[in-house]
DNA sequence: CTGAAAGCGCTTACAG
DNA sequence: CTGAAAGCGCTTACAG
């Protein structure tokens, strides 16, 4: 079923129907209607193909994850984003193309050569560590690129990450006025955009509250995998000497932390408080319920799909946007 | 950029560039080496949309999140399926297109229409509930369809689900042998295939244990999500007669249901005992550790992506696949 | 081993 | 208000 089977049909030209798909101004409401009607019947559907073939446009986002060792659908906290995102872009009338990291074109992982192959009109690009080279030609290309917790650079390029400084900042505020004074460091052993700056901060919080900065206290984890988050605790552990309390860059490594300590039966937060990063669901259900600093998901999801959408549309000048993090109080962070 | 230029460059036909891209096998090895050198040096692509359109194959499978209240990326069970199934399905050389439920083309909802309209070559279906009737005509349709479960019964379906009788009867066996006879449901106010059957088999596992069924002790909830199984627990509650022990459908009921008994100094597992069913991640960490029957979802994508292929390219006969769930001890449900 | 040409299903100036 | 025709970038018999 194509789009000449159904102008024989109306008996009128290609063109024309074309125009009736498109909503042109410039055609009889008679021929407009017995098109349509006709359509409707036949359950005609134009070919997406052709139309991009003819028009340059995909409507169509590519959403990739960047990044050697990149989260894809496994972490939380970004499909989260992700969803949030999705359902903001599509209601702005875009699909999402995933690129599979797994294979493509002559083994090259070549980002932008596959999104002008699918001729994607714009990418969400997902942080992840290791990112390689191939993402800075798609930032820097003329495809319009919103980041998330990765800076782009590019001339159509923008990018939305909390603040990750105030995120630390935070924590050791709020471990300050709790009472405790001894804090550790449960941090990730790559460099990342977030991870670097999570840390530079945290340092810095505590000199400006006049904290001492105890290098035994600081441990740091393979990856963001919870089980990652319980073998670096496991190490702290280890090592004999226990901070009062531990700020742990991401939820899913506090919750390795919680495990390995009600392993080793120490109290949490009577012996060592925590206090994680993202807000996660499971912060709710954990034993103790995880004190954390929240990371607007929603808000960062929907602004990324609006943003996007006027890069694409508007030429809007890209900017970065920091989305404000909050301090939910649970349970894993008592008083001293 | 496109394969004119190339053959132009190269001093052939754009019909040999073609062959060399697609590797057929009668080209001169001069030639093939001297033109593959050339693309590689401008970097060029071929475009999808062209090649789809002469081809009818676009590489690209389709994921749609069926029914009224679908899960979207919010559900992690489907979440990790999902990103098993991606991993596999990118392995073997596709991408994955998923459709937004917002807003299509006139405003129609229709699955078939938009999945000839991007030419995908397959589909998986993720379960939701009210399924809408353009999801049956998907897949009754000549596109290899997968369902997760969702029962599809099209020619060229085929559906992945667990035992979902034999979850429920894994549970109501672990509460008989852990000593447990009042029992009751945590399930969901919603027309699933799924928590149908689970509900049904939990009766009929009552009966083959000769348990008492007591309709005071079931608690349906609005949806899937944690708040509702909160409010559905404390519903219970507040109805004065609690049973020793609860089956939830779902992990996410099962936090919820936590969380009120915790509200409501209820101890878990020495007041009521408590299984719930997926294995999420935060089962982990939850307070108490809890008890759930495992699905296996790193299975249940890695097969849903080979099946699917299977179908697409040799015609293999579509099955339904049963995968076995596994039920894990932690600490919701002790002995009574 | 290589190439000319028709065709895939649309859109878009342009002419009327 | 409507239509003829060129073009988007590929593939694929078919001919040589």
């Amino acid at each position: 079923m194509n789009i000449k089977t159904i102008a024989k049909m109306a008996g009128v030209s290609v063109a024309t129907v074309s125009k009736i798909i498109n909503n042109y101004a410039d055609i009889g409401e008679e021929t407009k209607q017995r098109v349509l009607k006709i359509m409707n019947d036949v359950g005609y559907m134009p070919s997406s193909s052709a139309k991009t073939l003819a028009t340059k446009k995909s409507n169509l986002i590519g959403v990739v994850f960047a990044g050697q060792l990149n989260s894809d659908l496994s972490h939380p906290y970004f499909v989260s984003v992700l969803d949030a995102f999705k359902r903001q872009i599509g209601l702005l009338g875009y699909d999402l193309l995933f690129f599979s990291n797994e294979k493509f074109f002559r083994e090259k992982e070549d980002y932008l050569a596959r999104c002008r192959h699918f001729q994607v009109e714009g990418c969400i690009i997902i942080a992840g560590d290791q990112v390689e080279p191939s993402v800075n030609l798609l930032d820097s290309s003329d495809i319009p690129c919103i980041g998330i917790d990765i800076k782009l650079t590019g001339n159509n390029s923008a990018y939305l990450t909390s603040d990750n400084a105030k995120i630390s900042s935070c924590a050791v505020e709020h471990f300050y006025m709790s009472g405790y004074r001894d804090i550790g460091f449960l941090g990730i052993n790559r460099v990342t955009e977030v991870t670097t700056t999570r840390e530079v901060a945290f340092k810095e919080a505590m000199n400006m509250f006049g904290l001492n900065i105890n290098s035994d206290w600081f441990t740091y984890s393979e990856d963001f995998e919870g089980e990652s988050g319980y073998q670096a605790m496991k190490k702290l552990i280890a090592r004999g000497s226990l901070p009062r309390a531990i700020f742990a860059v991401t939820d899913l490594l506090a919750f390795g932390a919680l495990r390995a300590m009600k392993e080793h039966q120490i109290r949490v937060p009577d012996d060592v408080a925590i206090i994680g990063c993202d807000d996660l669901l499971a912060c709710q259900y954990s034993d103790p319920a995880l004190t954390t600093i929240k990371q607007d998901k929603e808000k960062i999801g929907k602004l990324a799909a609006l943003m996007l959408y006027d890069m694409i549309n508007q030429q809007m000048d890209p900017k970065v946007i920091i989305v404000e993090p909050e301090l939910v109080v649970r349970q894993s962070c008592g008083g001293a």
